[in-house]
DNA sequence: TCTCAGTATTGAATCGTTTCAAAAGACTAT
DNA sequence: ATAGTCTTTTGAAACGATTCAATACTGAGA
């Protein structure tokens, strides 16, 4: 079914009767052509059902008009929601935008940077899974723009756009500590990841002035629903003394996954008993079980300033200094947190 | 930052000191190398940080080794469930995907297909917006090898992996009916969606039977949370007894939403005045604010299934017979529309 | 009619791979 | 040594769009 004798530029030229650089310049600077052979032109295009090998287009110019987005976790609605922010703005700006899922392996992580170098992709935005540093100073050597998003590069590496992840790991604790909590436990792993290790910072910080409050490290390999459920159940299995009277879980899939576990048949009390904090403040949060207090982050925001920053690299290579936006997060409190009754 | 010196075959043929050929036979086929050059072949390689450039192999083969996946609505974690199938298998086949939401927009959608067809992408995955017959026939017609997802095509078009949603339809408001309900809504839209229209379908086939019945179409121009929460509003602005005992929500974030707007502040109880059913049961079904019933869809199977029909399309083109996969939904039944306590 | 300036068109060269017929090398058997 | 096989290497041609210097038009003014 694919027989493969698509027109090209050639075809087109030879049945509107003109060079081949005329059609080269009717689809590109159609400002240097008269209007009759344009017409001629693009009569001959309908006609054959010419469409621009794209390949051959970047071949010539040396670079594509895309670019490359890895994200961590793909079904997470916070990675989501960042995409569709860079999406649009890339579909603004001329570029396209395609999307690899790393989910938090380096070894995906590396295949995708390496299909995006074959493509010699204009620049790709990455959400490292571990040190950002070294991948960076790779990337660029082989003649990459890069952007982190939701992290942090040092000094005038490249450019990144982040979360103050510590200062959201903070106001969740202080949050629980206002609330009357005293028995703090934090949910949420591989701690290699940097955005998980410094919102436990944050949270330690919060935590350090109090003498008689405790912070229990609950460790997770991913960031799941499932994973969440998973230590909820753990939880579940402690004596009553031994359990949190709250949890600070690193994103809001975990908090849903805890939920799930605790709150199933009633065996605990969501805040009564245990509150829980949750992180990203997905779509999600405001209609689980038990209205979920979390962290909120401007995902479209983040993702669309992301690509902005690309693109003036691009641009204008040059002349483009590396910048780092930093955004602040913000605490929303909901059922989840609030009216401890016990 | 951006040199565009990168080494092409030529470099590393001049620095091994071989013929330009024989690079390529390298980096292709290996078995009719002497061992000795490979060896030297890769040091250059390595020396110089050669990757190869995929527009140029591109232009030579003819077609790409990535497809393409056009997804009605990408924040819809079904979307996001479907793409992720899809990416794992393409990525095991050796194919990498890239990803385009159309938002339910026929311009987008186009927008995304016209990419596609520049990029001579191997093939394409579409779930469509309109009637999709016209489209796969001019996509063909273009040479491009397409299958469906989540909707049907006509006879032996194309490949087609949908999910039955007229039995889904049905289920959801047996469902309904079986808990003694009698005064349905249906919340959806736009009914030119193939999916939504279906389900109602189903739903009026199940009502049919009753002459006590009554099933209110309630249209939405879109699925999301906040159309669901307008509806809701919308609900709550009627007197008591003309709202509905039950309502189907077409899809999981129409019903999220629909509770958001009902559950809040405890003015409409759920189930008790009104019982809510979802479709395509996301994660966030179960941590509802009140776990919510929905017909569970096999997302990662459908987008899995269509990369294989399409793989198998691109590499027996000759032999390959057009198959239409149809899963079945299955209902799952949660508190939403359990136990009507009025 | 001829020149000049401006506009419109031409087409060969180029990008970096892969392909493949032909040439070169290696080896065996005579 | 020589012919005959088989393996390895070679390098020009091709893919299809873009570029740009060269050429061909056009019309105004002398």
């Amino acid at each position: 079914m694919a027989a493969n004798n698509r027109p090209s530029v050639q075809d087109v030229a030879r049945l509107a009767g003109v060079a081949i650089g005329t059609v080269s310049n009717v689809l590109n600077n159609p400002d240097k052509v008269r209007s009759e052979t344009i017409e001629k032109v693009n009569a001959a295009i309908a006609q054959l059902g010419f469409v621009r090998n794209d390949a051959a287009r970047q071949l010539k110019a040396g670079k594509s008009q895309t670019v490359g987005l890895v994200v961590l976790d793909s079904t997470n609605p916070f990675f989501g929601q960042l995409a569709r922010g860079a999406e649009d703005f890339a579909m603004e700006q001329g570029y396209s935008l395609i999307l690899g899922n790393s989910g938090n392996d380096e070894l995906r992580e590396r295949k995708y940077l390496n299909l995006f170098e074959q493509q010699r992709m204009a620049g790709v935005l990455v959400s490292p899974v571990g040190e950002p540093g070294p991948l960076v100073t790779e990337l660029q050597g082989k003649g990459l723009n890069v952007v982190l998003v939701d992290a942090q590069a040092e000094e005038a590496l490249c450019c990144s756009v982040g979360v103050d992840d510590v200062s959201g790991g903070r106001a969740a604790a202080n949050h629980l500590l206002q609330q009357g909590r005293r028995r703090l436990a934090f949910v949420g792993g591989p701690l290699s990841t940097k955005q998980v290790a410094e919102r436990l910072h944050g949270a330690k910080e919060a935590v350090s002035g109090y003498a008689d409050v405790t912070l229990n490290v609950m460790q997770t390999t991913a960031m799941t629903v499932l994973a969440g459920r998973a230590i909820g159940e753990e939880i579940l299995a402690l004596p009553n003394a031994q359990r949190p009277d709250a949890i600070f879980a690193a994103n809001d899939l975990l908090a849903v996954g805890l939920l799930q576990a605790l709150v199933y048949k009633n065996q605990v009390q969501v805040p009564g008993e245990i509150a829980i904090i949750g992180y990203d403040d997905i779509d999600f949060a405001e209609t689980a079980i038990v209205p979920l207090s979390s962290i909120r982050q401007p995902a479209e925001a983040i993702g669309a300033t992301a690509l902005q920053l690309l693109v003036d690299e691009i641009d204008n290579t040059t002349t483009h200094a590396h910048r780092h936006v930093m955004f602040q997060p913000e605490l929303v409190v909901r059922a989840s947190t609030l009216a401890p009754t016990n």
